[in-house]
DNA sequence: GATATAATTTAGTCATGCCTAAATTAATTT
DNA sequence: AAATTAATTTAGGCATGACTAAATTATATC
C-alpha cells in the first residue's frame, strides 16, 4: 500500500521533515533559515540535510526558494506526527504523565516506537482524533481531519465555549493552563472582556478566572453559544 | 545519591556497559572478542569504545587482560537493565505485545525512557521483581536480589516444580514456550524422563507435552517437589 | 542603478562509532 | 626455543550530523 522508505530515515532526517510539514501547516514560508530556527540548529547544518533530503525525493527546493514536502515525505511526517500525537495522549492517560511534559517525553520515543507497538496503544486508547493538547492525529493512511476552532480572541461577554484546543509549545503556560483545568474538552462562560483589548473573566466550572490576551491567543475553542 | 553522569553517555556506549555486565554475570571471563561478538561488531570497533570507557573510569581492563566493570559502570549497566526489564513487563502486561518480542522493543526504548516515566511504570505494574522471562529487576538503586533457580535438566519423574526464569535470547523458542504455556509462574510435573539423556515428559495444566533436552537447559524452575 | 543588509550556500572542521587492513602481543604447538 | 595460530590493538577511512567562516545570492534602501 504505502512504502515503508522511512524505515532507513536517521531520526534527524525525521525530524526534519517532521518540522517542515508544521510549519507550513501553520501556513509559514518554510524557508531554510526559519526551518534551522525551529530544529535549533544553524542555517548551514539544515542547508545539508535538506541536499540530503532532495536527493532523497522527499523534500523539493529551488535554490534559495521555499522549501516544500513530496508527497513521500508528508507521508512520512504525518506518521511521525502519528507516532508523536499517539504517544503523547498515551504517556497523558495511561501513565499521568503531566501534559507539559509528553511533548518532550514523545519527541525521544516517536523515533523508536514500531508500527506494532503504535496499534497496540492506539487500540488501548480507542483510536483516538486528538492528542492532549487537542491536535489532531493523523490516521494510519496519513489522513489528518481538518478542525476549524475559534480563537479565545474573538469570544465576547456572555459566550460559552469548549476548549478544543491549545498550543504546545511553551511548556510552562501548558503548566499553567493545566492548573485552571483548562483541558480540551472542558468547558467555560465568558463573565466579562476588559476594554481595550483588556483580559477575559471566564466561569470555569464555577470558578472565576482572568485570563490575559496574550494567553488567549494560545486557545482554540469550539460550540461557541450565546448563553443568558 | 548516586550519579547522574550516564545522561551524557551514548546509546552504544550503555550497550557495551550492559553488555558487559549481563556475560560477567553469566560467568564468562569478558574479552574484547567476545563483547564485540556480543554486540554485532568487529574487534577493532569494541577496542576503541573500551578505550573511551576506560577514559571515563567506567570500565578497567589491563592491556590484553579481562575487562570488568567499576562501580560507577556497574551502576549505569543496571540502570540500563532496569529500564530494559521493566519496558519489557511493561510491553508484555499492559500492551500485550507478544513475549518473543518484548526484548527488541525494550532495547530500543531503553535508551531514550526518563526516569520519571520509568518510575510511573514501575508503579503501574506494581513494583514487579522479574521481567516476563523471569530475569530480575534491579530496584532504584541498583540492587539485585539474587536468584538460584534449579535448572529444568535435573528434574526426575514424579517431580513438580513451577517456571521461574527462562532464557530469553531466542526469540523462537520463547514462541515456542509461549505457546505450551511455559512462562514463569506455570507449574508442571514430570511425568517421564527417557533413558540416555533423553526428552523429558511433562504435565502441564492437564496437557502432556515432550520437551527436549535442548529445550530444557534453557528452563529453570523453583519449589521442586517429590508428588505422588 | 549602486549599495547595504539579510538569507542562503559552500567549504572545511570536528566528534561518534562503525569499518578494514596491518601490526603487535599472547598462547599453543612442535 | 621457534613457529604457528589466535586475540588484540593501532592506523587510517567512511558516513552522519553538527559547527564556523567565507562566499554567494536575494532583497531593500537610497
Amino acid at each position: 500500500m504505502h512504502c515503508e522508505i522511512q524505515k532507513m530515515l536517521t531520526h534527524a532526517a525525521e525530524d526534519y521533515l517532521k518540522s517542515i510539514y508544521k510549519l507550513q501547516e501553520k501556513g509559514s514560508k518554510v524557508s531554510t533559515g526559519l526551518l534551522a530556527e525551529t530544529l535549533n540548529v544553524k542555517p548551514a547544518s539544515a542547508t545539508g540535510m535538506l541536499k540530503k533530503l532532495k536527493e532523497m525525493k522527499l523534500v523539493c527546493q529551488e535554490r534559495y526558494q521555499e522549501i516544500t514536502l513530496t508527497d513521500a515525505g508528508k507521508a512520512i511526517a504525518l506518521e511521525i506526527i502519528r507516532h508523536h500525537r499517539l504517544l503523547e495522549l498515551y504517556l497523558f492517560k495511561a501513565l499521568g504523565v503531566p501534559w507539559e511534559s509528553v511533548h518532550d517525553e514523545a519527541e525521544k520515543l516517536e523515533h523508536v516506537i514500531s508500527e506494532d507497538v503504535e496499534e497496540r496503544i492506539d487500540a488501548v486508547l480507542g483510536y483516538p482524533t486528538a492528542d492532549p493538547h487537542g491536535s489532531p492525529i493523523p490516521d494510519k493512511n496519513g489522513v489528518v481531519t481538518p478542525t476549524a476552532y475559534t480563537s479565545m480572541t474573538t469570544l465576547r461577554k456572555g459566550q460559552s465555549c469548549v476548549v478544543a484546543e491549545v498550543s504546545d509549545t511553551d511548556s510552562a503556560l501548558l503548566q499553567y493552563l493545566g492548573e485552571l483545568n483548562l483541558y480540551p474538552g472542558t468547558g467555560f462562560r465568558v463573565l466579562d472582556v476588559a476594554p481595550f483589548e483588556g483580559p477575559f473573566t471566564i466561569d470555569i466550572t464555577g470558578h472565576s478566572v482572568v485570563i490575559g490576551r496574550e494567553v488567549a491567543k494560545h486557545i482554540f475553542v469550539t460550540d461557541v453559544q450565546e448563553e443568558e
